[in-house]
DNA sequence: CTATTTCTGTTCTTATCGGTATAGAAAGCG
DNA sequence: CGCTTTCTATACCGATAAGAACAGAAATAG
């Protein structure tokens, strides 16, 4: 693939980063296209050659936002036991949803629980996102029973909806606020329903 | 209070209840002014009229909404022991967002997590809200600790904070479409790490 | 019955939204 | 060097947002 014609004057992740922080932080029905190309550094008419339309670019931040900054996750289910993947993805999310500098809470929650009927498809896409997550815990749940690493009466996709639904409190906490130090309590407690 | 001039063709509460149903599913940024007088069945000036301008509207309905929907965190306070409080208000949540024929979810989540710098008000009025109701079950909690409930070693504002984690994560959930059995099983196991 | 008050519906205004047309600028190709 | 290709920037477009103006309708007060 040679490059023709004038090449490009950004760099397409360096504009995807800015976009990841306007959308996290403002969701996706709150961020304006003139709020996209500012943070962007870019224009209108280079921000739609380059991803499309708003809900494109928006779905192309998702995505190298899981890449990029939920790569904990990977880490967590490396972990050799059910137990020790639960611990890494519970306390790597609270210290990423909290993390200084970046905006508070979890792009796959800010940026749009709720929305209005046109926009219902992004809303939509990021519930199939976390489900996809989800699915991967339960996977490898499965193979801890199947190895024995987990007791034979666990039910996987339970223990992979119980960690889900605890890393989606503690992102709502860290957005409203929550401090680190308070989310680890909260976390420490959470873990201690989840099988030894 | 005598009523002067012409009366009011519509009740209050009925049209803040349809308010309620269409802020719960579209968000407070993904409902407009269109959205809200045709599901309250009302006109524009009457809703200017009645309630002040939009944002006025969405807390006088997230208001009602604490009161009327939310009803059962007063009946969970009212339990006599800490556990009991935890599991009335974590069972009957489960009921609340998965209840047929309402909107899946919670209105003071789905409400709006994040938002446009002009709708940030609305953001942190949602904020204060949960903020509030967790400070009465941290109160609720001190005095489990003082009548000797609760250990003298457990942390009040901790424990609320748990619970308040738990529940938005449920929030979160059903907002996504899990159903009321996976959620109740989910609670099950959250209530595990809370001190019996 | 008249005057006053307050509600109601239609219409209008202004701003801003997402998206695009158009013209010029910067590269490779022959 | 021109020609083609692709990027960039300014300006523009129709649609829609929140909110206000205005006149008519329905009640009470005198």
């Amino acid at each position: 693939m040679v490059a023709r014609g004038r090449p490009r004057e950004f760099d397409l992740d360096d504009a995807l980063d800015a976009a990841i922080e306007v959308f996290w932080r403002q969701g996706y029905e709150g961020t304006t296209l003139d709020d996209l190309t500012a943070a962007m550094g870019i224009s209108r008419p280079s921000l739609y050659a380059a991803f499309g339309d708003k809900e494109a670019t928006f779905k192309r931040a998702v995505e190298r936002y899981t890449v990029v900054d939920m790569d904990y996750v990977n880490a967590a289910l490396a972990q050799p036991t059910a137990r020790a993947v639960a611990e890494r993805f519970v306390y790597s999310n609270v210290r990423a949803i909290t993390n200084p500098g970046r905006p508070a809470g979890c792009l796959s929650i800010q940026g749009g629980l709720s929305g209005s009927k046109t926009d219902r498809r992004v809303v939509e896409f990021l519930n199939a996102s976390r489900a996809a997550s989800e699915d991967r815990f339960a996977q490898r749940f499965r193979r801890a029973v199947a190895e024995g690493d987990l007791a034979a009466g666990e039910d996987p996709a339970e223990l992979a909806k119980y960690l889900n639904t605890i890393t989606s409190g503690l992102a709502v906490q860290a957005a409203a606020g929550a401090t680190r130090a308070q989310l680890t309590r909260v976390a420490d407690r959470a873990l201690l329903a989840f099988p030894a």
